[in-house]
DNA sequence: CAGACCCATAGACAGTTGTCAATGGAACTG
DNA sequence: CAGTTCCATTGACAACTGTCTATGGGTCTG
């Protein structure tokens, strides 16, 4: 297998074509960014497993950050779609989201 | 269907169980905010549609960024593992990296 | 109603990130 | 050798991010 693309000349680039549709690429990185946090993902990962909706006073028992920053990590779950929220006497309860797009379901299968 | 969790009482908070390992968490981490960034995603789905390795004058030519700017970006999917690279001459070609953990490539194919 | 409890928001601040211009190194070419 | 071309690194800077403290709103209980 050769390594170099053939025929190429000095000065004369070959630009590739856009890959992915950019409304896409936004959808897909605002998704990405929303995991790429170890909190977040972890929260994640508990919220899957869990067969519960979890309140945001277990996640600050679970986790050493202050009350704001999880409940923060948590808006921006909810900002990204990923998770939903429902209020019961002074509790909210988050689960995952239940009408979640089958490709974000996918990337969630493989990471927790 | 019931949204809340029983027995629960004020004041008594119940930490759920870390659901990740926390090395697994940081090592997806590190992939997820290395595509997290709309440039390096499409730089991924180029790279990942493309027979051919592909130099950074083509991305010069493809995106409206600076070339320190692609290359910079280039560096950051090198670090995360996610791309080789092989210099011929003066130009440098990069493409997916071909010896890639089983999860990250189902990453890949679910996103681009 | 008064207090206790849970949660979200606001403000502040350090650290990280995306971008560019400038520079330098490596390789080809005349 | 001198110039050209491609690429990576550096330094600078604005913007974003993760964290905390402080605060306020909502809900239950005595």
């Amino acid at each position: 297998m050769k390594a170099v693309a053939p025929e190429r000349v000095k000065g004369v680039c070959c630009p590739p074509a856009m890959a992915i549709a950019v409304a896409k690429v936004d959808q897909s990185v605002e998704v990405l960014k929303a995991l790429a946090d170890p909190t977040r993902l972890q929260m994640i990962g508990i919220l899957k497993r869990s067969a519960e909706p979890v309140c945001i006073c277990d996640f600050t028992g679970a986790f050493d950050l202050s009350q704001p920053t999880l409940s923060h990590h948590m808006a921006k779950l909810r900002d990204a779609g990923l998770v939903d929220v429902s209020k019961a006497g002074i509790w909210a309860y988050y689960r995952l989201a239940s009408r979640l797009d089958p490709k974000t379901r996918a990337l969630l299968d493989v990471l927790v």
